[in-house]
DNA sequence: CTGAAAGCGCTTACAG
DNA sequence: CTGAAAGCGCTTACAG
């Protein structure tokens, strides 16, 4: 492609056998004899040939390329998932092409449209909205795919698809439930996006949890942060604000829990000793000293490996399968935002 | 490549022309009459008409894709940078396929042989060591390239790439001179890995710096922490268990300043009262309240985007053209661990 | 086990 | 301005 390189006829051509036999002998397939085969392979090595990926994707429909689309590679929890995904794709022989969307649903379109047309295998795809009608196209266009952390919700379609997604619900639930346990009966929620199944499966989470509990899920203790720092901040303030303001806020992600973060310590309250405060993803941002914020952690990783590795199984099989839907759990992670050191749980 | 889909003959078919009326209709190149080239290009589109990239790549020698070889993708760093590097190949027509190295010599050389085969356009690579063979390898075989942050530094090499990096010896300086300002003498360095120019820029303007404001620079408080959080962690505690400690750190990444502040929180030394600590790249966990590092802030995302642009022009060039090096300035952040807001500068 | 031929989907000279 | 043909570098049946 960049350089006039040798090709497979040179290599035919210099070993005294067809270009079949070269390409056999290349590609560990029977078809030649073995004392050929090395000799063909030492040629093709001594010199340098490299086979022109373009000529083998062209001929056998097979880029060996995942197209990996994502929100904004610089949010720290994509780019965890998107570490787990190359290095998985990697040990599996495939290639990544990166496409952020930036949120930007025309963006969203074009993308999946150009990867169509670039050749990709397959596409690893972690920003599906809860109605997505590009999913429902790439269906019938036949593109093999995977949906991880956010998965489509519509009837016909999500039961096509192959899903690796976190157990939201209980995360969610898990959130509440050591906010109570530590003694809280007043907690504000800020959910996610509501287009995006994981945030509402944690929204119903934490409601179920609360239900279970007995505590209020009055709606002004219920924010929608869209998943933004500067939104939650926001709704953080608004929640302080309040004549009863609660005493415990559940962040359903970290970077919303840093938004709370920082309106709280505007406000000047202490945490955990004013506002317990609780996220979600476990972001190394959470992790660092003064920071320290409890939260509930995904298997951010391994949800982008195991995503690869159904969708490069769908490529090869080749045979139709059973849809596959992977569901990771998710570890809470006691840090000192909660107030779990000041004296354990209370109840 | 996924589909069995409509090509270049269908649609020449349909419209009753040859493939090569198609060709030149849909790529905007003359040879087609204006009603015709309506007429095809009308076609393509009611029929969903996608070109196979493979194909085109084939015959075209160019694939439209670009490699970015980066160290680790979960780095905040390398992210910045790479949102950069995507945007503007988005913007240029350009895909990005992604290629951690983790810091993997081997790794590194199977990349850039994959990346070659692979057909890319060329190769975005931000983690050219100091002397790096492989860098010699693609020149010889004449894939186009540019070097970012990090550039090989050996006669020979050097003067023939295309690089993008930073003013690091202007940054190494500012960081000191803003240390001095405050009323520091001794201070100390915790300088990056010096495989890579970047570290060496700095650390030299540093050393420069000091030599200008006549700052000792005793090798007891210069510090190699390799662009390692954990290393800096391990040397901040050895510095400050000098019978003479510092009264300032100045690491040469906000990683490292992370590091060297958990030390520091762990000996329960105040920041900035007991010990000053600048860090450098401001990424963002040093923005959080309650960290507010004060910093050295690179022009990262531009970086990538500038690298891109060179990158693409050069391919698109053809002719041999001068070699670009653009070098971009670095703003001294003023957050809170440096103790400027405590009186400002002293001197 | 091996070779000659066709073809993947496109573009590019080259004739008309 | 337009069409027929060759060719990019590979793989895959198909004969020998």
């Amino acid at each position: 492609m960049i350089e006039k390189s040798t090709t497979l006829k040179d290599i035919a051509r210099i070993a005294g056998v067809s270009t079949a036999a070269v390409s056999m002998a290349l590609n560990n397939r029977p078809g030649v004899g073995p004392a050929k085969r090395h000799e063909i392979i030492d040629i093709a090595q001594k010199n340098g040939y490299r086979p022109n990926m373009a000529a083998k994707a062209l001929v056998s429909k097979h880029s060996y390329a995942l197209g990996l689309v994502i929100n904004n590679i610089s949010d720290p929890f994509f780019t965890e998932l998107a570490a787990g995904v190359e290095k998985t794709a990697r040990s599996l022989g495939y290639h990544i092409i990166l496409c952020s969307i930036d949120g930007r649903a025309d963006d969203r379109k074009q993308y999946l449209d150009l990867m169509r047309s670039r050749g990709v295998d397959g596409l690893v795809i972690s920003t599906a909205a809860v109605r997505d009608p590009h999913i429902g196209s790439l269906i019938a266009a036949g593109v093999p795919f995977v949906c991880i952390n956010r998965v489509p919700l519509e009837a016909g379609i999500s039961e096509k698809i192959d899903t690796v997604t976190l157990d939201n619900h209980a995360a969610g639930y898990q959130g509440i439930a050591h906010l109570w346990r530590l003694g809280h009966d007043r907690i504000a929620v800020i959910s996610g996006d509501l287009n995006a199944s994981n945030a509402l499966a944690t929204l119903d989470g934490s409601k179920n949890a609360m239900a279970d509990y007995g505590i209020a899920a009055t709606p002004t203790l219920l924010k929608n942060g869209r998943y933004s720092r500067r939104i939650a901040q926001q709704k953080a303030n608004q929640l302080m604000r309040l004549k009863r303001p609660p005493s415990a806020i559940f962040a359903h992600d970290d970077n919303m829990a840093l938004g709370v973060r920082e309106a709280l310590l505007g406000l000047n309250l202490r945490i955990p000793e004013d506002v317990a405060l609780m996220g979600m993803d476990d972001i190394q941002m959470g992790a660092l000293t003064g920071v320290e914020l409890t939260t509930v952690s995904p298997k951010k990783s391994e949800m982008g490996a195991m995503g690869v590795r159904i969708l490069v199984n769908r490529i090869e099989a080749g045979t139709p399968r059973m849809v596959e839907r992977v569901v990771l759990n998710a570890d809470l992670i006691v840090r000192k935002t909660c107030g779990y050191a000041n004296g354990g749980y209370k109840r």
